[in-house]
RNA sequence: GCAGCGGAUCGGCUUAUCGCUUUGAUUCUCAAGUAAGUCUGUUUACAGAUACUGUUUGAGCGAAGAGGAAAGUCCGGGCAACACAGAGCACUAUACCGGUUAACGGCCGGCAGGCAGUGAUGUUUGGUCCCUGGAACAGCGACGAUGGCAUCUCUAUUAGAGAUGAUGAAACGGCUACACUAUAGGUUGCAAUUCCGCGUAAACCGACGUUUGAGGGCUGCUCGUCCAAGUCGGAGGGUAGGAAGCGAGAGAAUGGCACAGUAAUGUGUCCAUCGAGACUAAUGAUAAGCGUUGUGCCCAUGCGGCAUGAUACAGAACCCGGCUUACAGACCCACUGCGUGC
């Protein structure tokens, strides 16, 4: 099933702060990428996943709400291959524009399959 | 009928598929765990048994799940902490008269004056002194004032100053000044505050001090009062998790009706309604259709058919009463002017 309890949402001030200092920094148009992945060889553990969007782009809550919801939905939807690799991931959304739910899902199946190659390159290391 | 004026109410709906948060309250089911209760034994604390009660986790099923402004944070309260909170000064706010309220700078009624309008009505001024006159002159302001908010820098005492950014007129004449009088205001705010957990220190270094009393007790200053033999600073270490506060104990609650009052409002214990509670932050996503409505065309007046647009402002964060600002559209009531008919 396509779900998204709390235990892969991302919380914690300390992790989410290593998570921005310590993580890999990519962009995958419109989103600006944070990640961390486990070492080869830890067992499969739940991805967790920050979503959100910038207050200087939308300036009231019910466009933040909006941008963050349909995110949600493009990450939840197509998960199935990430989801138990253990990953530390949040998605900033960058575009001044509110792009929609079809544009969002596209950009998030390019930003999956970019990080399922990043963390095979990390392994070859 | 057209135009206007004042006020009240509402502000989308349905289905399908997938998903989120809370919850089991007159009210669940299943699975797995746990040995507190319970039972047995010895013995006074252990051992064993048990999933009936309790409890934890998961699944299923059921129930509930943003607003009229949730917004701005501009007033007033509840609540909490600081010493149950004292006196004086300073500071801030208010200012015709009366009423209303938990309270208010809100609301209701009235008086006198100015301005706009044919009018319904709107708007504005109103203590004393001074004075021709009260924001009159002068200055700042949608090229963003004043205020608060966020970030950074500097000085440094917990404070102050400056810069940048977003906000957008914020109690009322947008803001800024001044003497007096009266009245009101203790300060800080849910990041309050309490508990658990982690950690632990009556330790180390420096300074000051022990009754002629250092220092402290969250208020701008002084006094008073209370604590007091320790106090302050440095260095170093730890935490930044969970629960309560927090909403089914919701209440100065909302509506109807009756009574009192011109009204705001109050009384009733008459009838009904209201049940969100997140915490990097749930209340959603996709698809189809309906509703409402603007425009154009067609048939010929049905509130039909077709095409094509519009469907706003906006997201709870401790809770209430107001104010202010934003807002597609719908609908009701009272009143005014003009025109027409009886």
């Amino acid at each position: 099933m396509r779900t998204f309890p709390k235990i892969e949402k991302l919380c914690g001030q300390l992790r989410i702060k290593a998570l921005y200092q310590e993580g890999r920094k990519l962009t995958v148009w419109p989103f600006r990428i944070h990640c961390r992945f486990p070492e080869k060889g830890t067992p499969p553990s739940e991805t967790k996943v920050l979503i959100w969007a910038p207050k200087s782009l939308f300036k009231h809550a019910v466009d933040r709400n909006r941008m963050r919801r349909l995110m949600r939905e493009a990450y939840r939807l197509n998960k199935d291959e990430v989801e138990q690799r253990g990953w530390e991931v949040s998605f900033n959304y960058m575009d001044k524009e509110q792009q929609s739910f079809q544009q969002l899902e596209k950009a998030m199946k390019r930003a999956l399959k970019r990080l399922v190659e990043e963390e095979e390159k990390q392994w070859e290391k």
